[in-house]
RNA sequence: CGGGGUGUGGCGCAGUCCGGUAGCGCACCUGCUUUGGGAGCAGGGAGUCGGAGGUUCAAAUCCUCUCACCCCGACCA
């Protein structure tokens, strides 16, 4: 009953991810190196979750919009630091209908120099602001090595692009569209995360500083889920994306961005799923029940045929559901095949049901069976799927925090790293040598440093500020910072 | 780019060392029996053995080159 040819997390934790990445039909290499197929089942889980972060981002004020793919490669080298980070890995277009092209194209790897080039046309006045835009977009990246949906060529995210008039709005932006995100992620994919700012060497290019919010895996592994950067005035002043304030002095706006990806299907896959395929959070779920039938006679046929419409009745304008009425396959072969698919609620019925006027709903995570009678179905399905929905998020928050860590000493540091699969809270200086050179010794990155209590934003679980010594050089330290390998 | 591994019907694999009629399981098609945890029997269809050269009477098998994918490392959401 265990083996259903996927490998087992135990004994090969990649191999097990790629196994349910192909036997749930999510997603599948294309012909092209690095590149991927979105399967349907993988397209339908982003679009469910487009659904929901396209509100949440609407709510904050947010207007959607779409930008091109293609950017002149002279933007990209308008400012240096975000050149230099990018450069290397973009894809470049040479020819046009033919001809050579006068000056190459850069496919965007993201999209802030050709924003901003339109946004320094739009923006005149302090009236003007704050202008809030976000795009849905598809980017390419050309990575070195790649993983379905946590690392490809190309891939799918939103990018929001906002400009406004002080340093301080564009803070306060920054840190409500990670906070937006973490509820995002807490609400929606049931998964866990800790806020908290990156340091120098994790930032991204040309930002002033990256937020991010980073989830633990089930092999202890880090995996950063969503970024949102204050890039201050260091694409405004390269871009000229100025304003005339109240007393007419020219300014330079103050910008932000910020973006999750189709990642987020591996975040959801590597947090939840187990070794008989995928677990879906309910509300993230395409379908959330599957109706199975069962008969063996035609007039048992006929009986549980006609008892479904009843069924239906229950479950019609409450829940998502799919009647895999088949004939082909057999209950039991049903069963597994909804189960390595995700789908969080199956209800049985069968010959006994209809004679019970009942059905038998079994939950996908913990495979719990619960006898219900016909006229509580439709409250029942609703109940467990919140059940599941809440359980999913407080297991995996359990796990993080089984799986987390204090060190105080190098020694102990090192021990912890390579013997425990996990996150690591331990002092350091703040200097960026201590950080490489435990990266280069243990592997481990610093995946965030947690909020100060005046940030306004709490790191949730992060041990409170106190007196410590920094692990590598022994200089004072006024707080821990989360260490761990990462994706 | 470096190290390791794998390419053989749709999928998973054996066969390669030691050259000699391409095989197994699953899936698929037909029929009958089945249906509350991946059903059984009988019959059937399907493969230029990743690609290109070479050696040989003869190559999945030996030699040379090449491509793709996977795993581990250097880059990253």
């Amino acid at each position: 009953m265990s083996d259903y040819g996927i490998t087992s997390r135990e004994k090969d934790f990649s191999q097990w991810y790629l196994d349910i990445v192909q036997r749930a039909e999510l997603g599948d290499h294309s012909p092209v190196r690095g590149c991927m197929v979105i399967r349907p089942n993988g397209y339908a889980i982003w679009e469910k979750m487009q659904a929901a972060l396209d509100g949440m981002i609407k709510a904050t004020g947010h207007r959607n919009a779409y930008f091109p793919l293609f950017i002149p490669e002279s933007f990209l080298k308008k400012e240096a630091e975000h050149v230099e980070g990018f450069a290397p890995e973009c894809a470049v277009v040479t020819h046009g209908g033919g001809r050579l092209l006068e000056e190459p194209l850069m496919i965007r790897p993201t999209s802030e120099t050709i924003i901003y080039h339109m946004y320094a046309k739009w923006i005149q006045s302090y009236r003007d602001l704050p202008v809030l835009i976000n795009q849905w977009a598809n980017v390419v990246r050309w990575e070195m090595r790649t993983r379905l949906f946590l690392r490809t060529t190309e891939f799918l995210w939103q990018e929001g692009h906002t400009a406004h008039a002080t340093p301080e709005e564009g803070e306060e932006e920054t840190r409500r569209m990670l906070d937006v995100y973490r509820r995002f992620a807490e609400e929606y994919m049931a998964l866990p995360v800790l806020m908290g700012k990156k340091t120098a060497a994790e930032k991204f290019a040309g930002a002033l500083r990256t937020y991010s919010i980073e989830a633990m895996m089930q092999d202890g592994k880090a995996l950063q889920a969503g970024t949102s950067h204050n890039l201050g005035q260091n694409f405004s002043r390269p871009f000229e994306v100025r304003f005339q304030d109240e007393s007419q002095q020219w300014q330079y706006c103050w910008q932000t961005s910020w973006g999750v990806s189709t990642r987020l299907i591996g975040a959801l896959i590597m947090a939840h799923s187990d070794d008989q395929g995928l677990v879906l959070p309910p509300r993230l779920a395409p379908i959330e029940v599957v109706v199975v039938p069962i008969w063996s006679s035609d007039e048992q046929q006929q009986a549980v045929r006609a008892y479904l419409e009843e069924v239906r009745g229950q479950l019609d304008g409450r829940v998502s559901y799919h009647i895999d009425d088949r004939d082909q396959f057999k209950p039991g072969w049903k069963f597994a095949e909804w189960e390595l698919k995700g789908i969080p609620l199956r209800l049985e019925v069968g010959p006994r049901d209809v004679a019970k006027r009942g059905a038998v709903l079994v939950r996908r995570d913990t495979r719990e069976k619960q006898m219900l009678s016909l006229e509580d179905v439709g409250t029942a399905v609703r109940e467990a799927l919140d059940h599941m929905q809440r359980d999913l998020f407080d297991r995996a928050l359990a796990f993080r925090r089984e799986h987390t860590y204090m060190a105080d000493v190098y020694d102990d540091f090192q021990t912890t790293i390579s013997e425990k699969p996990g996150f690591t809270w331990a002092h350091w200086c703040g200097g960026a040598d201590c950080e490489t050179r435990v990266a280069q010794e243990t592997k481990a990155t610093i995946r965030t440093v947690p909020f100060e209590p005046e940030d306004g934003l709490e790191t949730q679980d992060a041990p409170p500020p106190e007196q410590g010594r920094c692990i590598v050089c022994g200089q004072p330290s006024l707080r821990r910072v989360l260490w761990g390998k990462a994706y």
